[in-house]
DNA sequence: ACTGCGTATGTTATAACATATCAATCCCCT
DNA sequence: AGGGGATTGATATGTTATAACATACGCAGT
C-alpha cells in the first residue's frame, strides 16, 4: 500500500512509538519536560490521523485520571504546539500531531471532509504568490496557515459510485 | 499614499457603496436576496479592514433592531460567505468583506498583530506545493484557507522604532 | 381571497471551544 | 534545606457556534 503523504501509515505501532522517542529525545536536548500529561495527550493525538479537539482529547486524559478541567487539556495542547510534537487545525479548532517534529516547518494540511482525516504536507508559503504580496506590501510573516479541505482519494471514489 | 494590497483605501465611503452595489448587482443577477439583515451586516463589515466576530456583528445589529440571538449573526454571515461577499478568517474565528466579490477566487490574508488589520491577497493553491500534494495522494480540494499573521508595514516599523 | 410551498426570521436553549485566576505541588539548583 | 520557576489542580467564566422549533413573509396556482 502505497503512503501518499500521510493518508495511510504502514505501521501505526511502530510510528507512534518512533514519534513518542523523538519527543522525549527533542525534550531532553532542550531542557523541555514531557510530562505525564504532555507525553499522554501526544501519545492521545498520535492514535489517529485526523484532528482531535482539545475536549477529545480531555475526556480521554479524564479517563485516565490525568486531569478533568479543559486548562489540563489547552496546557498540554499548547505546550505541543509550541514544542513543534502537534499542530492546531484552524478550519476544525482541533489539534493533529505533527508528522516530522523537531524541523522548523511550515506545515500545510490536507483535511477529508468524507473520513476526517488529515494529512500534513508541507508548503513554503514565503516563495508563493502570498510571499510576493506580503514583500510587495512590507508584511513580515510570522506565522501562516496553509489548510485546504476536500476529499480524499478514498472518499472520492466512494462519492463518484 | 500607497495602496498596496488593501492595507489601506482611498475612499472608504466610495469603497463601501461600490462594494454594496456590487452585492445588490450580483443578487439581483442570481436571485439571491438582500435582505435588510444581510446588506446591514455587509456595510458592518465593509466599515472595517479587520475582521469582526459574528458577536461583533451582532452586537451592532441589534443597536438597530435587526435582531439580537446569535443565529441571526450567523445566518447573515454564512449567506455572505457563500454568496461570495465575505470571508471567514479562521485564524481569528472572524469576518471580512470580501474586496472583489463576484469573482471565483481562491483569496488568502495577511493578518496584522499589530493593527488589526486584514488585507486580502490571492493565491493559486493549486498550482503550488500544496496542489502537488494533493495531486500526489489523489485529494480534490475543494476549499482552501491560506491566511499569514505578523506585521503590516506600518506595525513593523514601529516595533522596531 | 385561499392554499401551499419555499425562504427567511425570531427565539430559546445549549453545545463546543477557550482562558483568567489563584492556590498547591513538583523539580531542579545552590 | 530552602528558593525560584515550571507545572498542575480547581473554580469560574468568557467566547464562538449550532440545534431545534415556531413564526412570518413572498409568491405561484387556483
Amino acid at each position: 500500500m502505497p503512503d501518499p503523504i500521510g493518508f495511510q501509515c504502514r505501521d501505526h505501532n511502530t510510528c507512534i512509538s518512533t514519534m513518542l522517542a523523538q519527543a522525549h529525545d527533542h525534550c531532553a536536548a532542550l531542557g523541555l519536560r514531557l510530562t505525564p500529561v504532555r507525553r499522554r495527550a501526544l501519545e492521545i493525538l498520535l492514535a489517529e490521523h485526523r484532528a482531535l479537539g482539545a475536549y477529545d482529547v480531555l475526556g480521554r486524559l479524564a479517563a485516565e485520571g490525568l486531569g478533568s478541567q479543559p486548562p489540563v487539556a489547552y496546557r498540554a495542547l499548547d505546550f505541543l504546539v509550541k514544542a513543534g510534537f502537534a499542530h492546531k487545525i484552524e478550519a476544525l479548532n482541533a489539534y493533529t500531531a505533527c508528522v516530522h517534529p523537531g524541523h522548523d516547518h511550515s506545515p500545510a494540511f490536507l483535511i477529508c471532509r468524507g473520513c476526517q482525516t488529515v494529512a500534513e504536507a508541507s508548503t513554503a508559503p514565503a516563495e508563493g504568490r502570498l510571499g510576493d504580496a506580503a514583500r510587495t506590501a512590507g508584511f513580515v510573516i510570522e506565522h501562516t496557515v496553509v489548510e485546504a479541505t476536500g476529499l480524499c482519494s478514498e472518499c472520492a471514489q466512494q462519492a463518484t459510485a
